[in-house]
DNA sequence: TGGCTGTTTGACAACGTTGTCATATTTAAC
DNA sequence: GTTAAATATGACAACGTTGTCAAACAGCCA
């Protein structure tokens, strides 16, 4: 195998000085055309690859991009880290995952101790850390480019990727609606994802604007947990048997809800209809497979991803329009 | 906030050279335990961390550990990547996740690609990639560290960390025997897992310690998917219907079955009992929860990777008895 | 033509470690 | 005690980039 090839190599090829050749490779101004394409293609014919490690030395930057997370949704961080590491990949960044237990104390003491630790030139938070003020301040200090991932209040000179969880809820719930359904309910997340709570506004819209009575419309506490969705369906039969079509906030309490109306001997969707948000594998394979809402991740944690990079590399947050469309998969479970 | 300390302020501070300093930081031999003793309390107070970047563009090394896997199965992955992470956090390495498509016939040239642009201290290997020839010949060829997690036939010169499968399988029969079932059923899953298979040896092991006859022990082909669990199902109905015990070879073809026993009206476990393999997040959230078995996942990659580490330190791999024990967990689908 | 911009280029010193090798110091052996 | 061997220590040059700053060049105007 070759020798490593260093920047000398290529610019003693090219003819041309070692901080010539490094100003290609970073895009820097002031480089006559000519002599970036030759340049380029000198280093593209013998196959040189800059090197990371004295690329960080001599900058200061560390070419790593964290997304922190405190979910135990293994699905949702998989798309999130996957998409992430594509660009990065591409990028030549390194894509790293760290958890952050918001329920512990001490976790603002161990998101200080990691930024101590390990220099980041990017961080990305999803929710529930994506609201969480404490983080957000410490980072805005520390002046590292952030992107948030579905805050729920988005925050200026940060990068914020979200859908409109309302609108998506009214979708669904429309939708239902549209199928018939009469007697209709909501089985809420966690009250720290503020997602789930946009969620039910979009479900009350809905009934409203089909002059459904608020009666119609039951909300149940739930946690985004399976578990929770047993527990719902329980309280349901109890309270409103009457209900046909229930809009879960997440596709795992959906998929509860559904086991537990098979456990009681109800047919879905003939007797109950089941949506869930967020389109997870589990939803898919399930039998009933479960109609869903899907939210583009990959799309979004892309662009997420280079707008963080883009802004550690110009040193400045690029606004824009980040708001994505949502679709639903409409399965067996709420044909 | 303090200027980032270097090495050269450790030395001073504590009046020796700082090649000793960074012989301390390397658990390098040759150093008086008092100076040692000196080094570190100095470092200590000061708060000083070796600087990686020049650390790796000194000694040519990555401090990268990466784990390639090509599974879909993201609980799975996802535990493993966590206990990777942990032990690589602890020891200043960095942890990487990348997937590899088997199924594609480029992967050979992925990963070569993949090598020679990034380097890597060591790799670790999840099924099935960890069986595959091809991979861990070119992983040998560069002398890389490597650890093979639960691999087919365990190679030489690499870590292997894996558990007795047959006799897991054997364990688990065995306790659906004891609790009086006589017709039972496997299912398998892919046979590119060996593990599968291993489990299945384990099956019919158990059956002809209690004298049942071959014809009690029925198998059918899975390929460890939700669906093809409901596929399971339907063909045991028509074909076995007196079958009152299966053994999936995961968890996901186990929640499969019983979903699909739900649907077709049978109680789990009265009419049907069903065991899995993996003790999953979903197995454990099931309702009835899905009796499984137990991997101690975190402790084998906890191993594999201090090992990794270790080899890559000191240049050669250690060997060790590396045969983890396995637990029934005995849940609700076969109390 | 000369002078004044602005653009392009390169020499050289960082960056914070580790590797090499020569030198000092201790220990062990007689 | 002496001497040889083993152990500890440090000076200094890497490692492969980027930052700084000065020099060379091009374009423009009078």
């Amino acid at each position: 195998m070759a020798q490593r090839l260093t920047i000398q190599d290529i610019a003693a090829q090219a003819g041309v000085s070692i901080k010539t050749v490094s100003r290609v490779f970073n895009n820097a101004p002031n480089v006559r055309p000519e002599k970036r394409d030759l340049v380029l293609k000198v280093a593209q014919e013998l196959g040189y690859r800059p090197n990371i490690s004295a690329r960080q030395l001599a900058s200061n930057r560390s070419f790593v991009i964290v997304h922190l997370s405190d979910n135990p949704n293994t699905d949702y961080l998989s798309r999130i880290y996957e998409s992430m590491r594509g660009v990065c990949m591409q990028r030549g960044y390194y894509a790293v995952a760290e958890q952050l237990e918001l329920r512990e104390d001490s976790y603002l003491d161990a998101l200080l101790d990691y930024l101590a630790r390990f220099e980041v030139d990017g961080i990305l938070l999803s929710p529930p850390i994506s609201d969480d003020k404490a983080v957000i301040a410490e980072i805005r200090k520390r002046d590292i480019a952030c992107a948030l991932i579905s805050p729920g209040t988005q925050q200026d000179e940060m990068i914020n990727v979200y859908i409109d969880d309302a609108e998506a809820g009214r979708a669904i719930t429309d939708y239902m609606i549209a199928r018939g359904h009469k007697n209709l309910a909501f089985v809420s997340g966690l009250d720290t994802h503020t997602a789930s709570m946009r969620r039910e506004a979009g479900f009350r819209a809905a009934l409203e604007n089909h002059n459904l009575p608020k009666a119609k419309g039951v909300k149940l506490r739930g946690d985004f947990s399976m578990q929770s969705g047993f527990e719902a369906f329980a309280e349901l039969q109890k309270t409103k048997p009457e209900t046909t079509a229930i809009f879960a906030a997440n596709d795992e309490m959906a998929i509860g809800i559904i086991i537990a109306a098979l456990q009681a001997g109800k047919k879905v969707p003939e007797d109950l209809a089941v949506a869930g948000f967020d389109d997870s594998q589990f939803a898919r394979a399930m039998w009933p497979s479960v109609t869903s809402l899907a939210q583009p991740i990959a799309e979004m944690v892309d662009l997420a991803t280079e707008k963080l990079i883009a802004w550690s590399e110009t040193g400045r947050s690029e606004q824009g329009e980040n708001l994505f469309p949502t679709r639903i998969r409409i399965r067996h479970s709420c044909p």
